[in-house]
Formats: structure tokens, C-alpha cells, sequence
DNA sequence: GACGTTATGATTGTTTTTGACTGATATTGA
DNA sequence: TCAATATCAGTCAAAAACAATCATAACGTC
């Protein structure tokens, strides 16, 4: 086999592993320890990878670490219409109430720039609409470690003192006969404020919620919209208790 | 298997999980303890994680975090130093204040685990803390978009009704005539209240942030105790009005 | 075929990496 | 608090990978 026949290969198997090993470069190219050390020593002479012991690494990194989002891709295509539903129901100068939570956070994501005035109780979600310049309030308190939400009295205080156009809350159960539901007694404490203290309320839910029930109760169906993917849910006996309407899918 | 190959899944793990621990390692990567010690010792030294007891933990973002000025190595390692000798003050059962701030950041990624109370400003920081478990409390009010940082009314009106053992605060400037100075109104009087509040303040000051003065005065030199790298400054005509701690080198 | 050039594989001794072991230090649970 | 346990840093020898050298084989040119 030619010297760059072998230069080559190695640069292809490079490209696509990120790091080759000596020993599997001899069993692939069928030549002795010798002949692949030499061909590693030129290829970094010419600067075309870099020498690890016991093989070569890609000068550059290219993939960089993505954080392995453990969400099923239907669940985040959902998420995301139910939150591109949900964004398109806000209003120039509106001022709303954005709820801690995975699918609100699909709502951030497709918020447009607006003069509008935004609060929170989820970390996550503050600092990224501070990021896209979005004016945000982020209620003060304990923070949640599991859901990085904040809770507790000092928030509910803070809550009060505001009033909201539209609130977004996260919901862990829909069921007919007991409403919405959330595990969690000082999230729920906060949804429910939230709810009480806005115009009106809508609750994000996806098709993972539905006839589930959870620890404790925020509201009934009948005091909120729920924002939902309508083609997935069998929704016939929800109709006379609830106001629902659908997220383009 | 490569020690670079082991390393990238090293910190691929981290990005993911924020903590690791030697256990796991050492089944995931299928070698020695003392193999993934070397690791975690290789990377601790190339600033990609922190150790600590039981195997490793993320390290804030400083490539993303830092304005590129003040990306040195000598600078982050700095930074670090003055960090882990603020740590080294707090004790159990504390309540400490934790301004925002990178080198505040720094501070965190030293925090020993115990029985402590962090108040704070910083979004990032409280992430950061309630991912490591310690009881956090954020203030609440209006983000400031480019430090990520709480300000205005209802962070001031929260702060008041908190007393501390301890404030570590973050300073852009520091002038034997003009004292602690900060760019910034509404941040300088979340500082100054802070440490008003505070039963001892200690400001956090690297080499550049020395023999500057900024728009806002925050407090007097001999109001709080400066740590810094001493080794780095001439101090001595501070020494009459300030009390100064200085950081291992 | 003789010759110089280049590529290859084997051999050498050196360096790096590794896992096991040691006693020291930190954490846990009673 | 104390003792039991787990984790720690440091040392060591074995194993793996290394650089350097040499002799042989392949190739092209004359």
C-alpha cells in the first residue's frame, strides 16, 4: 500500500472518529508499528492532526459537547408547537406571568421581540429572556434544586403586588374530575397566585399530561385555557368542563 | 483506551450531569482508580473541572463568562486563588451574601459542602449553588441583561429584612482616596446595602482591579476587608486605611 | 544488472501509562 | 464524640507505547 494511500485513510478515519489508536491503525492497514508511527509523525509535521500517546487526535474539535437531552424528539417538536401557540396569544405592551418548567421554556423560545414585560419564577427561563433583551422580573426566594424554581413565602409576597395580563403555567396532570395538578404543594402554591392574580390564565400541556393526576391541585379545568396539541388527545369529555385550544401540530 | 478519549468523556459526562463521581468513572471507563484520579488531576490542572471529595464537579463557564480581557490563565488562576481563600472564611451554620460577578464565581467553585445559607443576586450563581445542593436564596426584582444581575426596588426592599455573618462582594474598582467603585447605580447600592447588612464584609479584588475608580462609590477601604493576591500589588500605602487579607499565591 | 533512493519491519533501550499497594485524610453513622 | 468506612496522595513495578537505529526489500534510473 502507498504511503498516501495510508495518509488518506488515517485522515478519514480521523474525520470521523475524532481519535484513532495505533494498534487499529496497523490492523486496518495491515503494516507494522513502525510504518504507522512514521505516517503519524509526517501528518503532524504537516499539520494535519496532533499526536496522542497511543494514536492521533483532530487538531480541532469540531463537536463540541452537546448535552444529551435525554426528551424524545416528538416531545420537544410538541413542546415546541404548543409554545409557538402559546407565544403567539401575547400582545404588544402585555405584561404576563411565565411559570418554572420545560414547556414554558418552548414558549420563550418562540416569544418575538415586543415591548412587553415579563415575570418568572424559573432561573432558567429569567436568563434567557434577559439574554434576548426581553424586560424580566424574577421573583426572589428559595430556589427549587431539582426544577431550579423559585418557591416560598418571600415569592408568593413578592407575587401579590403584581397583575398580570396573561399567565403561562406549567402543569404536571390534567383530569376531568380533579383539574390540574402538580406534586409539588410550594409550586402549586405559586401557580395558583400566579393564576388568581392574572386576567387570564392558560395551561401549556402536552399529550404526556393528559388523564394523569398529580399530589396537589393548582385549579380547576374551567378556570384556565389549556393550551394543548389537539390531534392527540381524544378531548370529547373534557368539552363541557374545559375551554381548550389546540397548538398547530 | 486513550487518555485523550477518557478525558472527553470525562467532561462529556460533567456537561451533562454537573457532578461525576471516581465510582462511576471507573465503571464507565473501565480502568483503575488511580487512572481516573490522574484524569481528574490532569483536567483540574488544565481549569476544565473542579475536584472534589468522591470524584469531580463542573466549572462555570469562564471561556464564556469572561470578557476577553480577562481569559489569561494567570488571570482565571488568580481569580481562583482569591476564591478559595474566601471559602476558607466561611464556617458552618453561616448566612452569607454572595454578590454577583465573576470573581464571586470563582468563590462558589470552592464552596465546601455544609450546613450554609447563600443569599444572592446573581442568576448564575444561584444555579450553580442549588445544582451542588446548598440553600439558596435569590433575590428578586428587574434583571440587568449584561451582568445577570438583580437590581432595583424589590431586591433592595428583600435585602432589608436579611442579616448576615458574612458578604463577599465583587468590585470593579479600588483607590486609596475614592475607596470601592462600580460602574453601575443600581448595582453599587445593591452592594452597599449588602454590606450594611452584613456583620463582615469582605470585597474580592484581582491585580486589575486595583488604583481604579469607577462612576459609583460603593464604600470607604476601611468599611470592609479587601482580598486580594497580595503578592501582586504594592499595598503599602494602603496599608493605613485598609485592612487587607491576601490570598495563598 | 549495478547503483542510489526510498519504504518497510525488526530490534534496541527509553519514556509514559497503568494498576496495585501504602499510609494519611476526609466522611459517615452510631 | 468515636469508630468504621471511603476516599485521598504518593510510591512502585509491570506493561504498553515510544524514538532511534539498522538491515533488508522495493523501486526507478542508467
Amino acid at each position: 500500500m502507498l504511503t498516501d494511500e495510508r495518509h488518506a485513510i488515517i485522515l478519514s478515519l480521523l474525520n470521523d472518529a475524532g481519535i484513532v489508536k495505533t494498534q487499529e491503525l496497523m490492523r486496518v492497514l495491515d503494516c507494522s508499528e513502525s510504518t504507522i508511527r512514521r505516517d503519524l509523525d509526517q501528518l503532524e509535521k504537516a499539520n494535519k492532526l496532533k499526536r496522542v500517546h497511543g494514536g492521533a487526535k483532530r487538531l480541532y474539535q469540531l463537536n463540541q459537547e452537546l448535552s444529551t437531552q435525554e426528551k424524545s424528539l416528538k416531545n420537544i417538536q410538541e413542546k415546541t408547537n404548543i409554545g409557538k401557540f402559546a407565544a403567539s396569544l401575547i400582545e404588544n405592551d402585555d405584561v404576563i406571568f411565565i411559570d418554572a418548567g420545560t414547556t414554558t421554556l418552548a414558549l420563550i423560545d418562540s416569544l418575538k421581540k415586543g415591548n412587553i414585560t415579563v415575570v418568572t419564577n424559573g432561573i432558567q427561563h429569567a436568563s434567557i429572556l434577559a439574554e434576548h433583551h426581553i424586560q424580566t422580573i424574577l421573583l426572589g426566594g428559595k430556589i427549587k434544586a431539582s426544577t431550579k424554581a423559585i418557591v416560598g413565602s418571600t415569592s408568593l409576597n413578592e407575587l401579590k403586588s403584581y397583575q398580570f395580563d396573561k399567565a403561562f403555567i406549567g402543569i404536571n396532570g390534567i383530569d376531568i374530575e380533579f383539574g390540574c395538578t402538580t406534586p409539588d404543594p410550594e409550586e402549586a402554591a405559586i401557580k395558583k397566585l400566579a393564576i388568581h392574580q392574572s386576567a387570564v390564565s392558560y395551561c401549556l400541556a402536552d399529550e404526556t399530561k393528559w388523564n394523569k393526576v398529580n399530589f396537589v391541585k393548582v385549579c380547576d379545568l374551567q378556570d384556565v385555557t389549556i393550551l394543548t396539541n389537539k390531534s392527540r388527545v381524544d378531548l370529547t369529555s373534557f368539552k363541557e368542563k374545559t375551554t381548550i385550544m389546540g397548538a398547530t401540530s
